[in-house]
DNA sequence: CGTCATCCTGAGCAAACGCTCACCCCCAGA
DNA sequence: TCTGGGGGTGAGCGTTTGCTCAGGATGACG
């Protein structure tokens, strides 16, 4: 795309969306076809050029984030509209997300990445015109089982590409077969030194996962849906990073979250800034358990779910 | 208007603008008259509820950014897009100084305001809907001859109004008419504390005159024109806060200056985080000689003037 | 309790817009 | 040189949308 289109997308989109001009006028104006001003625009508003945002007025969420901050600890939370669809839903926390990550990351900053769909989601909502020569690094092994758009090495990908960053990634599976398998991989030193970058991140990235049998990570092929059910008898009611734990926000579920490879909670907590995403209605338990570890500092949601939170603790 | 009406408000625009449902559509869905759908969405766009942001593109202003700010010392610049009118360009200046100032702004920070045309949109292209408890202390006097909207107190209410902080007047004039009176102001305790606040501010949001004889500093009355074009064979070139100075960015135009009630250079040197902005074309010498006096932290202007100042320098 | 003003509401219409489709231009390959 | 594909372009049409205006509800005030 030449310099002069951009130029050319930007003036057309100023006049329609600022100076409410139409597009036959603008078209007649700058000498161009009405069509090809339609054409402009659309891509004016797919490019990023055009930012249109639903925002939360204060009046439906400024109490519930206060109270949310207040009574977790937390840096900040930042609520969303309820939407009808789960889609919607999702690329509602998912760009609320993202808008935060552009606010708060400067140039050379390392966010440690998490998976599952919300954090998968946060690329696709970003646009592409911030420019943040970030890196960003996989803070968990990925699994072939599910498709790519959900491991972190991808999300990783995905969100140096829009960035304009680079990502590293974590060669490595999300779960080891045992504990001394993981204890092998940990060694390794490739997946050592990339855990130890994402271990001084300035930011993470990171979803709050449900401790159902159709989770994330279930699908994933970390844990059979046995093992999810053994660790949900034992209290466990959601996880962060392939942490498990329980209402009480304490570590839940024997130690078969253990054989994990990824960053650990005590990793996280040492991460200044750990953003987590959660979108799904119904996650509440899972949401109230994870602000009780003390891992998050900023919490992304929808106002729904903050409802039920604050009602449930 | 009540939290019913705004969640309604968020919905309606939600499916519009997030799932590209007609509104037609919308209103069978919900019950409501084609028309009313229409209007819920005009009053979403006026409350900023639906925020529609045109984005400069980085192709068009990345480098020049960098480089304004590697020359200048700038801890940063945001550039807009050029406009066709007058109106336009300043609108969108100021957007994006106030999206600028809400992104930087914590609460209980206070802010020094300035005047002029270009700080006084900048209220007027604020969202209702980013809240921020800030105090907004005028960091110069105000003048009858002009109306409001320019003066530094009303633009401190606007502000205030917008962010929901509180505002802080000036109760002198901006201009002297000897420096005996300016002493006997700048002595009187209203007017002292208010300063001194105002030089403690966490930020400050200043225009950039230029020395013209038609400038906003000549219509508030502060001087003549006579004087102006005195102070432009002396080698002025613009003003911050009435503070002139040359195209080095010296002081400069004789002791004419120095009658201006309000804080000075070396008060502005010492906030450490001043946003300057500059919409009009032609203002090129005046922000050049404005960066070269070391107050600027953060220059907002057009990509036009960009492209001058950094060819003059 | 009546009256007036104001605001809100929804019908109808004209304008604006998105979309499809045929067309043309440009370029690669025969 | 000819031919065929691909991408971009502008006419025309059907849909969507903004706007005006009359009707009705609501609330303030006499």
């Amino acid at each position: 795309m030449s310099e002069a289109e951009v130029e050319l997308m930007t003036r057309v989109a100023s006049l329609y969306y600022m100076e409410d001009v139409t597009q036959a006028e603008i078209a007649s104006r700058l000498s161009l076809s009405r069509p090809k001003v339609g054409r402009l625009l659309q891509k004016a508003r797919n490019d990023g050029v055009v930012d249109i945002a639903i925002r939360t007025h204060p009046a439906l969420s400024a109490q519930l984030e206060a109270d949310l901050a207040a009574r977790f600890g937390l840096a900040g939370a930042v609520l969303v509209a309820d939407q009808y669809s789960q889609d919607a839903q999702r690329a509602m926390a998912a760009r609320a997300a993202g808008d935060l990550l552009a606010r708060s990351l400067r140039d050379g900053d390392v966010v440690a990445v998490g998976m599952g769909r919300n954090v998968g989601a946060v690329p696709d909502q970003l646009s592409r015109l911030t420019v943040r020569s970030c890196t960003f690094v996989a803070a968990m092994g990925g699994s072939p089982q599910v498709g790519t758009g959900i491991n972190p090495n991808d999300i990783c990908r995905r969100l140096a590409e829009r960035f304009g960053g680079k990502a590293e990634s974590l060669y490595a599976p999300a779960y080891a077969e045992s504990a001394a398998s993981r204890e092998a991989f940990m060694r390794h030193s490739d997946v050592r030194e990339t855990l130890a970058r994402a271990r001084m991140a300035q930011s993470a990235l990171v979803g709050i996962g449900d401790a159902r049998n159709d989770s994330a990570v279930v699908q994933m092929g970390c844990f059979s849906a046995a093992e999810m059910s053994t660790m949900r008898e034992a209290g466990a009611v959601g996880d962060i990073l392939g942490f498990f734990f329980d209402l009480e926000g304490r570590p839940a579920g024997g130690g078969i979250g253990d054989r994990v490879v990824g960053l650990g909670a005590d990793d996280l907590r040492a991460v200044p800034r750990v953003i987590a995403v959660s979108s799904e209605e119904g996650k509440a338990r899972s949401v109230l358990g994870a602000l009780r570890t003390g891992v998050v500092d900023v919490l992304v949601a929808s106002i729904g779910t903050a409802r039920q939170v604050l009602a449930a603790a």
